[in-house]
DNA sequence: GTAACACTTCAAGTATACTTGAAGTAAAAT
DNA sequence: ATTTTACTTCAAGTATACTTGAAGTGTTAC
């Protein structure tokens, strides 16, 4: 006969270790997006499947997921094992994703040019030298 | 004597121009986000300024600017003319942006995978051919 | 033994960013 | 002339994602 035993972490490890604090993974687990985590004398247990799990939460979350849309997403996956629709969902999102991430790409060039524009202004009054001018700096590569 | 015409906007036409309610862009108003708008026979006339602001509103709130930062932002532009403080927010805002696209990028990366991923287990029971295992598609580059 | 600590559950409260509702106005359409 | 459309103001309501508070429990420190 073989025992083995599954290495587990506490809340507040897991806390640490994807900075969200312990209330909110405990909301998590209200919210039924991590479930079947087990009890050690009362304290939650979390096991590498819930890191997992909540490491494709944080992904899909910080990628602009609402955590309803997260709950649709495990219930294909997990309860229905609805192949077609947890595809379905993993496309749309990604589709967003590539789109959120060429808009972020523009913002950060245009933050770039704000940000060398103003200084080069407080620059330009420090030193009583000539202001710039926002159309220099409009549609320019630095 | 010369006059010169400003062309100005409506609510509706900023409205769809930058894909905002209405209602949302009356609450910028509110905040002070934008202010100084002229009204014609009661309605709102937006200038290009106003666009402008808009667009910056939209491009440092997208990047997860919140509007109380903007707030504060556009204070030290307009009122103060602190060139200190706004080059500050703004260095301290580029850095947020540049580790947001980093994040963002490893996301898309993720779920790329998980995309493959799910698709190739639907292609497989379909198929009855193989299950693909979650270790090869880990840490690959697609 | 008892106090402190680290959790536990469950309900209620909060912050941010809107959104809706009510009541009114002014010009255009019928 | 009166209805419809497109706004207006101002106050109140809502959605999402937490966050806090109250009351309780079980191991550890003194």
């Amino acid at each position: 006969m073989e025992t083995t035993t599954v290495k587990t972490y506490s809340i507040t490890q897991v806390s640490k270790m994807y900075n969200l604090p312990t209330t909110t993974l405990r909301y998590y687990e209200d919210l039924g997006l991590l479930y079947d985590i087990p009890r050690l004398k009362g304290r939650r247990a979390y096991t590498q499947q819930h890191l997992n799990r909540l490491g494709a939460i944080c992904c899909f979350k910080d990628t602009g997921m609402t955590l309803k849309e997260l709950q649709e997403l495990f219930e294909a996956q997990d309860n229905d094992n609805d192949l077609t629709k947890t595809c379905e969902i993993l496309d749309n999102h990604y589709e967003r994703v590539l789109e959120q991430l060429a808009q972020l790409k523009k913002n950060e060039r245009h933050i770039k040019r704000k940000v060398r524009f103003y200084h080069d202004i407080k620059s330009a009054k420090e030193n009583h030298t000539e202001m710039p001018d926002w159309d220099d700096y409009r549609d320019r590569d630095f």
